[in-house]
DNA sequence: CGCGCGTTTGAACGGGCTCAAACCTTGTGG
DNA sequence: CCACAAGGTTTGAGCCCGTTCAAACGCGCG
């Protein structure tokens, strides 16, 4: 299928190019729209019918494109299950991840704008999408509550961009990862996981394009960190064991 | 005039509270939808009746605000002249601009979710307001077309965001001025006037706070691109000499 | 007028980038 | 199963750019 990835000079994973197709498994299922409320935390009230509204899924193997920067827009999606990176590339090769979407994240919404999406989202984990169709979107003949969630929702993803925002420059690099690993912490404790220790789905590389440094600050700042005390790292696997100092840099 | 400016540690504006009553001028008007599709550049059909629907005008000075972090969500404004600045305040009073809302411009997007607005918007010259007020956007019995157009212009917003997020470090100022510079040349191209020559609504201080650098540094920039031919400054007054070198920074 | 604020420029410091090297993990193919 | 390759991670050394502190000037407004 037309998974033309934005390659920087070299090819990263040629294989996504011919999987989109695979990535439809035998098992595939189906989601209702009462299930699509509970991801988003939706707290409208439930209507009538909202269990038999069904939505298709779509599976991805980590290191598959979800979306695509310049494919037309044909629906949102909401992260079921996994992590994903959505990044932006610049004409001169250089990207910057904007986010990183796991259970609950809305992703596509971009695409609105001129039915076309303006920016690349990449599976890290294996991951678990609920599609919603364009045309369930906006073909709002009796049932206009599906929008009315998407709206809402969409409203949520801005406020996350912007607090991710306050990640910039003229706060220290140490200050900026301790703020980037609360937040993480916080996801997974809003996923039902432990807040004190998981594993980061994604890499050195992708946490410093998205706080905009490079990757061996990323990993002098986690360095720092662990000399302090302040959290264990066996690689992927982040340990935080003093909650109040971590939070105690973001000022 | 009650320019009361965004202030660290100390009361922010008391002032606004009861501002937002005072605010409403003898010489009220009101804009159509039409009105409303057309700034915003919607490109959908018009309706029947896109004449008659009625949005109440809101008019403020500069150093008003338009929209107060933590007020009740009561409706979406366009900007239909003027400038404003959305920023948002850290606990430690660290300030960041997320954006120059114009004409066209969506603001208050980000209330939806919670009922509460989650950033400030400050006008920096006379500004002139529509108001799309929130029982309008959801009591979408017959027309769901104004829900489908502020759906469709957020989105449009979240594009800029991105935009704007490229600006981040790891790029030079100057660059980043550079492109600064060329955004709002464009924007003020959109809405009519001289590409090449206009006067910049906001301070250093805010351009800084948008581009997370110090005021210094986007003055020195200034002269760095003055000395280079590239552009002439007078103050706020801004004239693009070389546009092809400016772009031409911005790699 | 004089105060506050915006703007500009200079000098010195420091933090993050660049370049480089080493180690480890992971996946692939023989 | 092992060897190898590719890429992720860590650490070091030196340099550059933006910050910080400081001072001067212009402008608007009370």
């Amino acid at each position: 299928m037309l998974n033309v990835q934005a390659m920087p000079t070299t090819a990263p994973w040629q294989p996504t190019a011919g999987q989109l197709i695979r990535q439809i498994g035998s098992d595939e299922r189906w989601s209702t729209l009462k299930e699509l409320q509970s991801l988003l935390r939706y707290d409208g009230h439930l209507q009538a019918g909202s269990e038999a509204e069904l939505f298709q899924r779509r599976r991805l193997k980590a290191g598959q494109s979800a979306l695509v920067m310049g494919q037309p827009f044909d629906g949102l999606y909401v992260v079921r299950l996994g992590t994903l990176k959505t990044l932006i590339t610049n004409v001169d090769g250089g990207v910057h991840v904007l986010g990183f979407p796991m259970k609950g994240s809305l992703i596509g919404f971009d695409g609105i704008y001129q039915n076309t999406y303006t920016s690349d989202v990449v599976a890290l984990t294996d991951c678990d999408l609920i599609r919603i169709p364009a045309t369930n979107l906006f073909a709002s003949e009796n049932n206009n509550h599906l929008e009315h969630m998407a709206y809402w929702a969409s409203s949520h993803e801005i406020i996350q961009e912007q607090e991710a925002y306050s990640l910039t420059r003229s706060v220290k690099s140490e200050a900026r990862v301790a703020r980037f690993l609360l937040t993480m912490s916080h996801r997974f404790e809003d996923m039902g996981w432990s807040p004190n220790r998981f594993i980061l789905p994604m890499t050195r590389r992708d946490i410093g394009h998205h706080l905009s440094v490079t990757v061996e600050t990323v990993s002098r700042a986690f360095s720092a960190l662990v000399q302090q005390g302040i959290i264990e790292v066996d690689f992927r696997e982040i340990s935080i064991l003093e909650r109040d100092a971590l939070c105690h840099f973001e000022h």
